[in-house]
DNA sequence: TCTTCTGTTATATAAAATATAACACAACTA
DNA sequence: TAGTTGTGTTATATTTTATATAACAGAAGA
């Protein structure tokens, strides 16, 4: 998988690699038990600090999407609770939508975002 | 409209206070035109500092949701390109359905989730 | 045993969020 | 018209967070 940073962002980098890792194990770019680069080659592709992807490898680990061992690295082993997950993420969808209402963006057109990213996402169905 | 600040939360205080009252302009609790409170106003209610405030509107001025009058203070004024909207919710969008795709939330519990949050948004359609 | 690979920890620096205080301008009021 | 009060703005300081540098500790393999 490619995990593309940008400098520019005013995202925080960890964030941005915590998002990247996130779409990529649902894009199956990462599989359940794979390990993820260490952190210093990770960070060394990217160009950035070993400390900062060991934040995001942190992150990964307190919101349950891998398990850090210290030998092996951080393994991808999802365990989330399926009803906190449901309620967060409709939290954030308030956020994300409360700005689409106001550009006029309808939820039909909302409907079909979703269906376009459910195509990488959910292509075992 | 209550505006509620969780001051537990990871999330910057400005950026909830923008989120809620972007959440707002959607639920039609600030109409166009319309001002919102003084940020020296809003800090006291809220208990926050009146410069938080003030970041928070600069935020949504940057982002076009308010105009701010040095006499009148921030007045509702949504004035947002609808494509690059569209664009930007799609990549927020993404990171939030990935979450949810790991945890198995799929693509018809996502579109209930949406029907869900447009009846209080959109309303009037 | 030595080298090399892991993540971890301690510490320092840089950047961002929040707070305090003084300012400038306009509107209202007496 | 002078004074008071309401706006947001600006300057500065403080606190917190993000990022970087360096040394550490344990395990794997040659």
């Amino acid at each position: 998988m490619v995990i593309e940073i940008d400098f520019n962002s005013d995202e925080a980098l960890y964030v941005q690699l915590r998002n990247q890792i996130v779409i990529g194990i649902a894009t199956r770019s990462f599989h359940e038990g794979e390990a993820l680069p260490s952190v210093r080659q990770l960070a060394d592709t990217i160009g950035i600090n070993m400390h900062t992807v060991n934040k995001a490898y942190t992150v990964l680990k307190q919101e349950g999407f891998v398990k850090v061992d210290r030998r092996k690295g951080a393994i991808i082993a999802v365990d989330i609770d399926r009803l906190r997950a449901l309620e967060e993420i409709k939290k954030e969808l308030q956020v994300v939508l409360a700005k689409g209402s106001c550009t006029d963006i309808s939820k039909e057109e909302v409907h079909a975002l979703i269906d376009e990213i459910y195509e990488d996402y959910g292509g075992l169905e």
